[in-house]
DNA sequence: AGGCAGGTCGGTA
DNA sequence: TACCGACCTGCC
């Protein structure tokens, strides 16, 4: 079986940080979907040393494609123990996010998961997602197949999207003409890349930055959602120019944990 | 029981 | 530019 040695890594952490809606708890371990691929994640160790194991979903063995694929997608290419030295986050701050890194999601992934994100909560955002995620064989639909399935009177209301079914609906059209022609965006600045998301209905700041981060590499995105405000409001917390949006899913992580015992 | 949730939109000053 | 209420739905 295919297996990557880590430091600084734990899916159980980033499968909590509320970046991911594609990943499904097995009893083999972690069913990720990404851009119309899908794997089976598993983990030996600890957040400071492990080893990531890398099977197909069917429990198979991966090819060398498919492992660098997933390889990059964990991020495990990156060097988290440089960043996170010059970020130099307090303490506490480093313990409860141990293991956290920023997945590269395929972007149409996060765009759906975002847009249903939008003043929802973790718990029914997930349930959708997973609606979704069975509709589409274990992935998320593509635009096409999204769009077909939201003119599906009785499948759309299932999914209780609420007011945020045009949403989707709007930017499964405008993707039909982007996608996947927008993967590598490394000649496209942050604030354009946010401008050009933002001119769908139903994508504003928050998650137009998700995307940016989470889908499309823009390490130094922050989405700025009502646990970052308070984290600015009340400890003056201020973002790295380049890798702001790890350390924001640090913060992200504490806030909410903090927030959890009051 | 009612505020709040990984917000956005349209209207108002 | 900045602030405000409305908004589907369901968790806590």
């Amino acid at each position: 079986m295919a297996a990557i040695a880590t430091t600084l890594f734990s899916l159980d952490a980033i499968a909590a940080s509320g970046q991911v809606f594609t990943w499904r708890r097995t009893e083999d371990g972690w069913l990720v979907a990404s851009g119309g691929r899908r794997c089976l994640l598993s983990q030996e160790g600890d957040a400071e040393k492990g080893v990531v194991f890398v099977r197909r979903a069917d429990g198979s063995d991966v090819n060398a494609d498919e492992l660098a694929y997933w390889r990059h997608y964990l991020a495990l290419d990156v060097d988290y123990q440089k960043i996170l030295d010059e970020l130099a986050m307090p303490a506490e701050v480093m313990e409860v996010g141990a293991g956290i890194r920023v997945l590269a999601q395929d972007w149409w992934d996060t765009a759906v998961s975002f847009v249903v994100s939008q003043n929802s909560n973790i718990v029914r955002i997930q349930r959708t997602m997973d609606a979704l995620l069975d509709a589409g064989g274990g992935c998320v639909p593509g635009p096409g197949r999204l769009s077909a399935l939201l003119g599906d009177e009785a499948f759309a209301t299932g999914l209780k999207l609420g007011y945020r079914r045009p949403y989707l609906e709007a930017l499964a059209a405008r993707a039909q003409a982007w996608y996947p022609a927008r993967i590598d965006r490394r000649d496209v600045s942050l604030e354009e890349s946010m401008a050009e998301l933002e001119e769908s209905p139903g994508i504003g700041p928050k998650v137009a930055s998700c995307i940016c981060l989470f889908g499309l590499g823009y390490l130094e995105a922050v989405p700025r959602d009502t646990w970052i405000k308070r984290a600015e409001r009340e400890h003056h917390v201020t973002w790295d120019s380049r890798w702001g949006g790890i350390q924001q899913q640090f913060f992200f992580a504490w806030m909410r944990e903090k927030g959890r015992g009051k």
